[in-house]
RNA sequence: GCGGGAGUAGCUCAGUUGGUCAGAGCACCUGGUUGUGGUCCAGGGGGUCGUGGGUUCAAGUCCCAUCUCUCGCCCCA
């Protein structure tokens, strides 16, 4: 057995699972199609160069969590840990940046050589949006109104809140971060040991700290609000007032950092209490400095990602699958007959079980466990006289019926 | 990568100080019903007790290792 367990932190999809991921799936791409969205699909694995270069060597998906390997040819390739980078590479690759603004949605596995919990795996599924090319903040507001809009639609509008901050261009963080490290380094005593690595490798990341003898030094570290420059201030003004004007409900939270090296201003994130340590269901930010780095012109960008896998423990639990109707011979000397009359229906659009062996008692116990709408019972004698006899596997309530009408017969049944 | 908890049938679990401890319910299969499901009754299949070592006359039960899941940290979707 121990040999057929799935590698650790993937995950087997069962058709339940499958079910309830492509409604995720859809209805996000549903939802961006209204934005004028359209799908993009990337590789999942890329040039290792790829990855490093636009998250940042500090990084800790970079440091420690990518899955890279080397290809027969010398290669060193890896496993996509997200996809914006990938996105932003095949904008480059495929010279789309002549058409900006350009608007793409994807979904798809990633991977990440993370310790699994719940909610977190080595290989998971996201899908996400990318909008490149447009400076204004009404990017901003479109593509987090766009992932608000997502989750309204998947019925978890009152499971997630909306936080959101501003991490201001490069010239505000810059001076920002050395006021932090002014303010931490003071105090580096009294730091908690992950704090203290973080606070030269990446000091903004002290600010989400869960620890209780940081968050009492953070109640009292300066704000980035205090660093940004008169445009990054505006700038975060209108993405607020144009959140506002939407109607999307947000919270202003000004120790909301991001991770990743390429994010600047926006930085926002729906999280819910539902999940445990991993509260973060869609996350993301803006990204200007991105496909500059990835060697392309100078280009602003903005996007989010959501888990599907986590969005998945939040949605209500659907309906199943379809109802079908069982055709159900009553020996095998029907069966034949009985695959016409399945063919004919599955052509009229509706969902048919026939089974491939057994009686007619064997077979109605089949019919009613994969919870049959009706039966359509064929004998001799029905199939002599051009009949079916159509059994309501609700009601018990029998009607013989002609063959020719059973579509538009079995169509009305509520 | 760091620190806790847990792994017994497809699922949910019981198993008392090591000595009929390999069980229950649900699910599944067969029959009661060779032209009728859901209820009921009877019977049946299914587990090297996560894996590998060790202690012992004897290990699901104790010890060690390892794998996986899980909770928290790190980080993130």
């Amino acid at each position: 057995m121990a040999s057929l367990q799935p590698v650790r932190g993937t995950r087997d999809l069962l058709p339940d699972d499958c079910r309830r991921h492509r409604r995720i799936e859809q209805a996000a791409f549903a939802v961006a199609e209204r934005y004028g969205y359209g799908e993009i699909a990337t590789p999942a694995f890329e040039f290792t160069e790829v990855f490093a270069r636009s998250l940042g060597d500090t990084s800790d998906i970079v440091a420690k969590e990518m899955y890279t390997f080397q290809d027969r040819g010398g290669a060193s390739l890896t496993l996509r840990p997200e996809n914006t980078a990938g996105v932003v590479r095949a904008v480059v690759s495929n010279g789309l940046l002549h058409q900006v603004p350009l608007k793409l949605f994807y979904r798809g596995p990633m991977f990440r050589y993370e310790r699994p919990q719940k909610g977190r795996l080595r290989q998971f599924h996201q899908v996400g949006v990318e909008l490149i090319g447009v400076a204004d903040a009404l990017a901003d507001v479109e593509v987090v109104t766009l992932g608000a809009d997502f989750l309204a639609a998947l019925g978890l509008a009152d499971k997630v809140v909306l936080e959101i901050n501003t991490l201001g261009d490069s010239a505000s963080r810059a001076v920002y971060r050395e006021r932090l490290i002014t303010y931490f380094a003071a105090h580096h005593d009294s730091l908690s040991p992950d704090s203290r690595d973080r606070l030269h490798r990446n000091p903004l990341r002290i600010l989400d700290s869960k620890d209780e003898g940081d968050r009492a030094l953070i109640a009292e570290a300066p704000l980035i609000t205090d660093s940004l420059s008169d445009g990054s201030r505006a700038f975060f003004e209108a993405v607020l007032a144009g959140l506002e004007a939407c109607g999307v409900p947000f919270r202003h939270n000004p120790r909301l950092v991001r991770g990743l090296d390429y994010y600047c201003h926006t930085a926002f994130e729906f999280t819910t209490d539902a999940l445990g340590a991993q509260n973060a269901v869609l996350a993301g930010g803006r990204y200007d400095g991105l496909v500059a780095e990835l060697g392309g012109p100078t280009t602003p960008g903005i996007g989010w990602a959501a888990g599907v896998e986590r969005l998945a423990m939040l949605v209500a639990e659907d309906s199943g699958p379809p109802a079908p109707i069982a055709v159900v011979p009553v020996d095998m000397a029907q069966q034949k007959p009985a695959l016409a009359v399945a063919q004919r229906l599955r052509s009229a659009g509706l969902v048919v079980d026939l089974g491939y062996s057994g009686g007619l008692a064997k077979r109605m116990k089949r019919a009613n466990r994969i919870g049959a709408r009706a039966a359509v019972i064929l004998g001799e004698a029905e199939l002599a006289a051009g009949l079916a006899t159509v059994r309501d596997m609700h009601s018990g309530e029998q009607q013989q019926v002609p063959i020719d009408s059973l579509p538009t017969h079995l169509a009305r049944l509520p």
